[in-house]
DNA sequence: CATGAATGAGACTTCATTCAT
DNA sequence: GATGAATGAAGTCTCATTCAT
């Protein structure tokens, strides 16, 4: 999604977007998008501050850049890996949860989760776009995963919208805690081991067999 | 909160703060931090911009104070449900779920988590005191409810501290989705009956009985 | 001066006046006009800043009160005593010079003289009063003495106004030294030994009797 | 100092700072720091207020420039002048005094002793600055050359620093003079001539011979 | 293509001054 | 007479954005 600059002159000036969303994502991430400087932006990205305007007409619209740059690719490669499983939910939950936390430790995605959730007010057609694009398609996945699971035997009945809030939901706490707390010194979450736990309980429960 | 009609011009100081505080508090949760503009809190406070200056030496102060204010009640009380009841946790849980669904509807809880979640970069003292003396302290409360159950052979092992994970989350994600997603027009999460249905899920587990 | 509060309720209420004047005199002479808040003179002088108001119309005119009250009454002792003095030039000069270097210890003359030289560009009206009864009626005092000493053959040649300068010039200096420079650790300076030296230089010159 | 004439639009960022000390030399010196504004000072400098920021950090770095700018390079002249200076100091000291008269009238020197006299208090680092490199040099010049003088034989004992005082200090004076009483139509000095007579005053001394 | 220089608009903050009590 | 409370006006400073080069 960075080839979108024609090469006329032979520069390497085709990375110069991709560079400048990747600094914006740094600065934003961090920030906020009111409180990010257009200059902090450029100076990370190695650029004058009017270089910015060449590629992006406002403040705005770099803004949208970095979410949508940043982030769709996760979450199509998301969508491939689950829908080219073949197997039991049982054994495909843990996978997924694993992948998201890999994808917090590898990826900036606490950071843009933290700037949608942030900054959704002030950007309502950026919070449309990611639901409609990003969010709902994921949720969508992951119910559909969990009906036709349900379809199959598999899985209590119950709403799977509301199953999809009880199998993703702790590891976006657990992504935004690491975003909002360790930087502070709290006690820091491991994401892959929660991954592991929780995938076990949400699957079989907290309770313990003596009662049942 | 709004609930007296001006005596004649000025008013009584001791409702001031109060006033500028719950007037704060929309604003910044819409707008967040920096984009939050003084003169749109006075407006809504119906006071003149110095007048915020006579409660609060200038706007981080405020933003302070509105999260002190605004939600630290909230936990105290629910601590003290917690800590008063008494019976087995398969029952406490859904009442501890449907409290925080009660909570995020009848108070600005899910906007403060929202600005939590949006300035604590920016606000690393604010992050500290929220951690220290709410979250931690929440996430504490429910750990030990936890660990206690688990010595009472009531639930499985692992940490207590990803169950409270895989018990909260959810609800987290839910409030979340509700003060991100619902003012673009997303479809609305009932949060009490994702309570119920998350409480059954993570004591009982997703999986149909079918397979044991 | 300071008579004029008319004294209908019997409190010491006539003090106030005098009282403010004094905080002002502190504050003005330590920040200047411009930086004097009028919220510090009123909380050194134990009132309100509103009851400020109920003695001076505004801010300007507590400054030329200030500067009326405090200054004034120096000179006009200057006055009787230069005019009762009966002897030579020569034994007037010294103590002259001595007086000012008491005054300057022991007055905030020099603090005031600071106010005027500061201020006086946005006070011109004050600049007037200043020159019209302070200044120029010792400038004219001193240049009369000498003029009177050049008649009567113990002073040289030379315009008056110019020797008076000589005589005085010293002083003010060294009294503006030290309101300028003492503050910050400078050495300071022994106004009253300057006072003996320069009088006997000015009278008769700083040349080794060698050349004569 | 404003001998170019702008060549279009924009113009050369070599000339800006001088162009803005010149313009804020002018301000400070008519309305004090305080009272100054940025907004005067850049109208005079025929800039927008924000171009003086891409110069100076703040309004007190932009008074600091302007009190060394302008100021420090005239004493070094002075210095060079009276060090180069071979001769007896009876001949010296007119020279001296006479070269005072002149700045006072070519520079805006009056103008920058009112500032320091006027803003020491609120600026304290300033103070120190002016008294470390300018003042207490300048004065231990005058000082020293006056000691020489005195080992020479050519003048009386006496502390050297009280005969710098007796020396300039007339001169201080007729420079504020101007400076403070001139603007509001007080009667001009001449500080030529105020040097001249001065100078054979406080060399011979003002008592007549007969006496002696 | 790229940028140094510049600025208009607007934000936070201060403070002399007023007013109802 | 006195004040706590309030505010309008203004000042410093910031920053997204533009433009000539």
């Amino acid at each position: 999604m960075a080839e979108d600059r024609e090469p006329r002159f032979r520069r390497r000036k085709t990375a110069r977007p991709g560079e400048i969303i990747a600094a914006a994502l740094e600065v934003f991430a961090e920030r906020g998008f009111a409180a990010a400087r257009l200059a902090d932006i450029a100076h990370r990205a190695g650029v004058s501050k009017a270089a910015l305007y060449l590629y992006f007409p406002d403040k705005d619209a770099l803004f949208r850049a970095v979410v949508g740059e940043a982030i769709a690719p996760n979450f199509v490669e998301l969508r491939v890996m689950a829908r080219a499983y073949e197997g039991p939910f049982a054994a495909l939950a843990p996978l997924l949860l694993e992948r998201i936390a890999r994808a917090a430790t590898t990826t900036r995605l606490p950071a843009v989760a933290k700037m949608i959730i942030g900054e959704s007010r002030n950007f309502p057609q950026l919070a449309r776009v990611w639901h409609d694009q990003i969010v709902s398609g994921a949720a969508a996945l992951v119910s559909d995963l969990i009906a036709e699971a349900q379809a199959r035997g598999e899985i209590k009945p119950g709403r799977p919208r509301f199953h999809a809030f009880s199998l993703i939901g702790p590891m976006l706490m657990g992504l935004l805690w690491r975003e909002t707390f360790e930087p502070i010194g709290a006690e820091p979450i491991d994401l892959a081991a929660l991954a592991r736990q929780h995938a076990a309980t949400v699957l079989s429960g907290m309770l313990a067999e003596t009662g049942r």
